[in-house]
DNA sequence: GCCGTTTTCGGCCCGACTGTTTTCAGTCG
């Protein structure tokens, strides 16, 4: 480890210590107490040096004496000495053992132990010469079963995460096929899908009807799914084609409340959930909430389950034990931002760099979803991949969209503006004269993003510092698509705090393929003060169809509507963007 | 290892499914 761990390095850390403590036979207690400390760690936007430096280290739930000065020791040192002692005991490649379906911390902790495994070759051999079966608990079908699990695992037939895009696509078609199932009432995806989070592990479906068996038959039956992992009463495991896994539950549609909130999680919110509805004398399932001398209170909506325990109904998007089931209690969860609440779009490409459709197209599409503006920005000149704009081209663009901006009748607005290339040295690609001449610019770091940190961040800053630039597009650079690409590491902090000094909106591009900000960064801006656009950065017409993606980034940010600029009307917007020179000046006064 | 509007000690969410089992452990979500 290089420097100082960061927060997502440091819960990756302490995942792997429970991990490393459970295999050696750790108390479970003990174990969950570094998992929650480490989920918490995650969900945090603000690094943790800087909660060190406030002295609020135990104030992140789950983090008590003994984990705070391992945080200390990390922070100090970029090493962690139980950790070190930890892993000389257990090797860790046992850990990856741990992807392997039906095996779990027991089971590598009994491999390990008895037969001296160490590694997913070992456990290869020792499936295939039969010395699992032998082992305590274990038989001749479980020795099959992790043969096969071994298998498939080897062949990449399972999937990891699947980004969020994909999978909605894939759970639309499944729902789809299975609404029409004889005794079906309601079927909904649950889960992190439902949640919104930018990556989905499997997809959930819940279903409410009179006899489970024809929806199972229905699924079992499905071209879309390869195989059939599990199948109980009210129960179901499959594996879709393509590596995804999926569950489907059957209830009641009198238990549809209880079930659907236990379905759609996170884990985290559901046992904090669980544990509050412990304080006030219920035992809350799947099935309902249990009195202690056993009578049911079943919930046929979610929003009772929330009552009952006395608060609002809490947005999926914000289930992740971030702090708003407190936030609820108390009655003070946000007015978070919904999608008929957006009057533009403030991204936008035509064929005239790397887009499918004409200006013309664009703007209509644009129109019939009934925005009120669309900011065209093609890319500029230097980003020769993209047939980016020379100055030339970007001028005839901006006089075309004059022109046609007088011909919609509705008062709809086209904006001109550029996708402008922020140089290594953090120079704009376009001079300052030419980029007074369209309505917004949009700054865009698209190469050397993993490079030096200091570097990096220094073209950020220079990006939002800008007197013409109004948004900076697609924050970190990630792709989770394809092979993906990690997103850029820079001081963010120190660039959020620049963006909310100057007035500089942090784009939430809403593409399923970039997703960024991400969730957690936009969180922090959003505490830091900052200002946001969420922009499809459409390259066709049916692309404008992407924007509930941002709009879920910023709910699970916790963002309302306000902080979001194309909420706003047009003349606002262009006020806004008018008085960016004047921000920048009082900022370096 | 964490935590407290009954607790600073003694708890720590709840259930389906499978396989190995004479009553339950392990995995998964």
């Amino acid at each position: 480890m290089e420097g100082t761990p960061g927060n997502a390095e440091t819960a990756a850390l302490f995942e792997r210590i429970a991990d490393l403590l459970e295999i050696r036979g750790e108390n479970v207690f003990k174990v969950n107490a570094y998992r929650r400390a480490a989920e918490n760690i995650l969900e945090t936007g603000c690094p943790l040096a800087e909660i060190r430096a406030e002295g609020t280290l135990r104030q992140v739930p789950g983090v008590g004496e003994a984990i705070a000065e391992k945080i200390e020791e990390l922070l100090d040192t970029g090493r962690l000495g139980f950790y070190e002692r930890l892993r000389e005991e257990v090797p860790e490649s046992l850990l990856e053992l741990l992807e392997v379906p039906d095996i779990g911390p027991k089971r590598v902790g009994l491999v390990w132990k008895n037969l001296g495994v160490t590694d997913l070759a070992g456990l290869s051999a020792a499936a295939a010469d039969g010395r699992l079966k032998d082992l305590p608990g274990l038989g001749a079908k479980s020795e099959a079963k992790i043969r096969k699990g071994l298998e498939d695992l080897a062949s990449r037939k399972i999937a990891v995460r699947t980004p969020l895009g994909v999978a909605w696509e894939l759970a639309a078609a499944v729902r789809e096929s299975l609404l029409g199932a004889p005794g079906v009432e309601r079927i909904e995806a649950g889960g992190s899908l439902r949640r919104m989070k930018e990556t989905v592990g499997d997809l959930d479906f819940l279903t409410a009807a009179s006899d489970a068996e024809p929806v199972m038959d229905r699924l079992a039956e499905s071209p879309l799914v390869a195989e059939v992992l599990l199948r109980g009463s009210t129960k179901m495991s499959v594996r879709f084609r393509g590596g995804m896994q999926g569950d489907l539950r059957v209830v009641e549609r009198a238990r549809w409340g209880t079930a659907w909130q236990y379905f759609t999680g996170s884990q985290a919110h559901n046992v904090l959930l669980r544990e509050l509805a412990l304080k006030n004398g219920y035992s809350l399932s799947e099935y309902a909430l249990k009195r202690t001398d056993g009578t049911e209170r079943l919930c046929a909506e979610e929003e009772e389950v929330y009552r009952i325990l006395g608060m609002a109904w809490i947005p999926p998007e914000l289930r992740e034990g971030r702090g708003e089931i407190e936030a609820a209690l108390k009655g003070g969860l946000p007015r978070l931002i919904e999608l008929a609440d957006l009057k533009g779009d403030l991204q936008s490409h035509t064929e005239a760099s790397d887009g499918r459709a004409t200006l013309e197209e664009m703007a209509e599409a644009a129109r019939k979803r009934g925005l009120r503006y669309l900011l065209v920005t093609d890319h500029s000149q230097g980003l020769g991949i993209a047939g980016g704009l020379s100055p030339e081209a970007l001028l005839r663009q901006v006089s075309r969209i004059r022109e046609l901006g007088r011909s919609f009748g509705d008062g709809f607005r086209l904006l001109s503006g550029s996708e402008v290339e922020v140089h290594s040295d953090g120079s704009l690609d376009f001079t300052d004269d030419l980029l007074k001449e369209v309505d917004l610019v949009v700054a865009a770091v698209h190469s050397a993003l993993s490079g030096d940190r200091e570097k990096v961040t220094g073209r950020f800053l220079s990006a939002v510092r800008h007197p013409l630039v109004h948004i900076l597009a697609h924050p970190t650079g990630r792709l989770l698509t394809g092979k993906g690409r990690t997103g850029a590491d820079a001081d963010w902090d120190r660039v959020f705090s620049e963006a909310a000094a100057t007035g500089t909106a942090l784009e939430i591009n809403a593409s399923p393929m970039r997703l960024d900000l991400t969730d957690t960064l936009a969180r922090r801006a959003m505490e830091l003060g900052c200002l946001f656009a969420i922009s499809t950065d459409a390259h066709a017409p049916e692309q404008f169809d992407f924007a509930h993606f941002g709009v879920s980034v910023a709910k699970r940010a916790w963002i309302p509507p306000e902080r979001v600029v194309n909420t706003w009307e047009v003349d606002r917007l262009l006020k806004w963007a008018r008085e960016k020179p004047a921000r920048v000046a009082d900022r370096v006064r």
